[in-house]
DNA sequence: TTGTATGCGTTATCAC
DNA sequence: GTGATAACGCATACAA
C-alpha cells in the first residue's frame, strides 16, 4: 500500500474515493441536505478512510461564516484585559472554539467607541463577538450586523442576549448571611459605579439593609486588593463601629483582611468579612474567605457555543451563584 | 453620496477604485512583490478610503497558511488545562492573535499520543502550535510539517524553539538568598518529577546546597496547594529542624504557610517560605510572599509572535526571572 | 437523490 | 512594473 499522501485529503479526494460527487460528499459531511444512505455510508467511509477534516478556511469562504471569535472587553483603558476573570473566559472559550475550528482573539474595547464594532461586524474573519463588562451604551452601539452572533456575559440588551451569573440573588444571599449570624452595621465595598454588573448586588444589598431597618454604608471600590485596602481604611474612618464588610471582589476583600491584620481587628471575632467570585487563593487566606464563586468557565462556555452554532438563546439567562463559607464570615 | 454599501469591500474593489489590477492592489496590500510608487499610493489611498481589509479566510485558503494558532498543553489528563498559568498565556496569546486576524484555539496533548500532533500538522486550518509543558517524548513526536510553526514554552528540541523562563537560575537565586539569610537547614519542594520544568531548579538546588557543604531536602510536590500542604507536614515531620522552605510553585508556598500557622511556626521567625511564580496574592497572604516573578506574557507574547510571524528564532531563549523579597523570606 | 456549474476573496505564476 | 489567469477547498443554487 502506498504512503499516504503528504497532501491533505480534501472533499475532491473523499468524493472520487466514494464514488459520488463532491456536491453529494459536501453535503453528507455538513450534515444537512438530502443523501441516500449507500451514498452517506461510502462517503463517511471514504473520509474516515483518508482522514479527511474540512478545510476551515476554505469553509469560511464558501459560506461566508469567518474563522474567529472575538472576545472584546470594554473598558476605559486597554488594561481591563489583565485580569484574571478575562483570562479565565478566554480560556473556557478557546477550549471551545478547539473543538469547532475556530479561534478566539481578544482585544479591548473602548467605552465610547462605535467605529470599532462596526468594523467587527463588517469583518469578514469575524465569525462572532462576545462581549465582557459591556455597557448599555456600547450595546446600542451593537450594528444588526452583528445580530445573532453578538452575546454578552453581563448585561444584554434587545438584540444581544446575555449569560451572566445572578449577581443580584448573589449579592442578596451574602448580606442575608451577615444579618442571619448577628451582624447589625455591615458595609459594601461596591466596584467601579460605572460597571453595570456592580448595579445589581449593590441594589441588593441596599434593599436587603432597608427591609432590615439598618441603614446602608456604601464605599466605592475597584475590584483591587489595592481599592480594598483603601475602602476599608475610609470605612474604619467613617463608621468606627463596623461589624461586618461585604467586598464586591475577593481581591478587594483580601485587601480588606490585610488591612485589618495590619490593626490587629480580629476577623470574624471583631468584624466579618465577605468576598465575591471565589478566586483560588480565598481558601487560603488568613482567615479563609466567605465568597460566592460563580460558574464563571460554564458561562463563558455556553456564550460561546451560542455564537458558534448560531443556536436560539433566551434574551437573559442567570446562572446561579453559590455561597462559599469560610472562616471569614 | 450613496450610502455605503452593506457588503464589505473587497480587494477588487480597492483595485478598481484605484484604477489598477487586483494583482497589483494585492501586492501592494500584502507588502511584498513590486509596484510603482503611484500605484502604491493610489491603493493605499483607495484601501483606506474603502475601509479595507482583507478576508483572513480567503487568504489562508490561497496561501494555505492556517487561520489559528493552537495552544496545546501536554499533560496526562485533560485538566491540566485548568490553571492559571495557562490561562495567562492564552490571554496574551488572544491579544497578539487579534491584530493579526489569528485566533486561538486550546486544547489538551496528551503524554504519548503523537496521532494528535500529526493531525495537527495536517490541519489546513492550524498555523501552527504553542506547547506546554512538554516533555521529550512529545517533542520527539513533533512532525517535520510542523517545522518551523511550532514553538515551545519550556523545554525545546532540535526542531521546536523553546521560550522559557531561566528556571535554573531564578531556583538558585533563591536558595542562595535562603543561604545568605542565614538559613541552613533548607526543603525543597519541587513539582512533579515527571515534568521537565521542574528539573533545572530542582538542580540548581542541589548543586547550591552541595556547593555551602549542606545535605538537600528533596520533597515532590504537585504544584497545588493541597500539594504544598502535603509536602510541608512530611517535611516537618522528617526533619522537624528546618529552618528554610523554597516551594517551587506559589500555590505550593501558599499551602505550607497555611500548614505553618495551623502549627503555630512563626514566619520567618522559625521558618522562611520562598515561593515561584508572583500570582497576584503572594502580596496578600500573611506574611507576604517571598518568591520569584517570571516575565510570562512576556515569554507567551513573544512565542506567538515567533510562529506568527515565521520568523527565525534562536533554538533556546531564556527570560530573567526577578526576585521578588517580602516578608516570608 | 445526485451531479454540474459557479462563486467566495485572495495569492501566485507568468507572460507582457 | 503590471495584469490576465489559474489555483486554493468548499458550499450551494439549479438542473437533471
Amino acid at each position: 500500500m502506498p504512503s499516504r499522501p503528504p497532501r491533505r485529503a480534501t472533499l475532491e479526494d473523499v468524493a472520487r474515493a466514494a464514488g459520488v460527487s463532491r456536491s453529494t460528499a459536501s453535503r453528507v459531511i455538513a450534515g444537512y441536505g438530502a443523501a441516500s444512505e449507500t451514498a452517506r455510508d461510502r462517503v463517511v467511509a471514504a473520509a474516515t478512510q483518508l482522514g479527511y477534516a474540512p478545510d476551515p478556511a476554505a469553509r469560511a469562504l464558501a459560506t461566508g461564516a469567518g474563522v474567529r471569535l472575538v472576545v472584546a472587553v470594554a473598558g476605559a483603558v486597554p488594561t481591563v484585559l489583565h485580569d484574571p476573570y478575562v483570562d479565565r473566559v478566554v480560556r473556557a472559550v478557546a477550549e471551545v472554539c478547539a473543538r469547532r475550528d475556530v479561534g478566539v482573539a481578544l482585544e479591548w474595547l473602548p467605552l465610547h467607541a462605535p467605529a470599532r464594532l462596526r468594523q467587527l461586524a463588517e469583518d469578514r474573519g469575524v465569525r462572532g463577538v462576545l462581549m465582557i463588562n459591556t455597557t448599555e451604551l456600547i450595546l446600542e452601539a451593537v450594528p444588526t450586523a452583528l445580530e445573532g452572533r453578538a452575546v454578552s456575559i453581563g448585561i444584554g440588551a434587545r438584540n444581544v442576549p446575555s449569560f451572566d451569573v445572578d449577581n443580584g440573588g448573589a449579592g442578596r444571599t451574602i448580606v442575608e448571611h451577615l444579618l442571619a449570624s448577628g451582624r447589625r452595621r455591615i458595609a459594601m465595598i461596591s466596584g467601579p459605579e460605572w460597571m453595570p454588573c456592580t448595579r445589581r448586588p449593590v441594589t441588593a444589598y441596599h434593599e436587603v439593609m432597608r427591609a432590615a431597618g439598618l441603614p446602608s454604608r456604601l464605599v466605592p471600590g475597584d475590584f483591587t486588593a489595592g481599592g480594598g485596602q483603601a475602602a476599608m481604611l475610609t470605612i474604619l474612618d467613617r463608621w468606627p463601629d463596623t461589624d461586618a464588610v461585604f467586598a464586591n471582589s475577593d481581591a478587594m476583600a483580601l485587601g480588606v483582611l490585610a488591612v485589618l491584620r495590619r490593626r490587629g481587628i480580629d476577623v470574624p471575632g471583631d468584624i466579618a468579612v465577605a468576598g465575591f467570585d471565589d478566586v483560588p487563593f480565598a481558601a487560603l487566606s488568613a482567615p479563609t474567605l466567605t465568597t460566592a464563586s460563580h460558574p464563571v468557565e460554564e458561562i463563558a462556555t455556553a456564550a460561546a457555543m451560542a455564537v458558534l452554532d448560531r443556536a436560539w438563546v433566551p434574551p437573559a439567562t442567570a446562572y446561579p451563584s453559590e455561597l462559599i463559607l469560610r472562616e471569614s464570615a
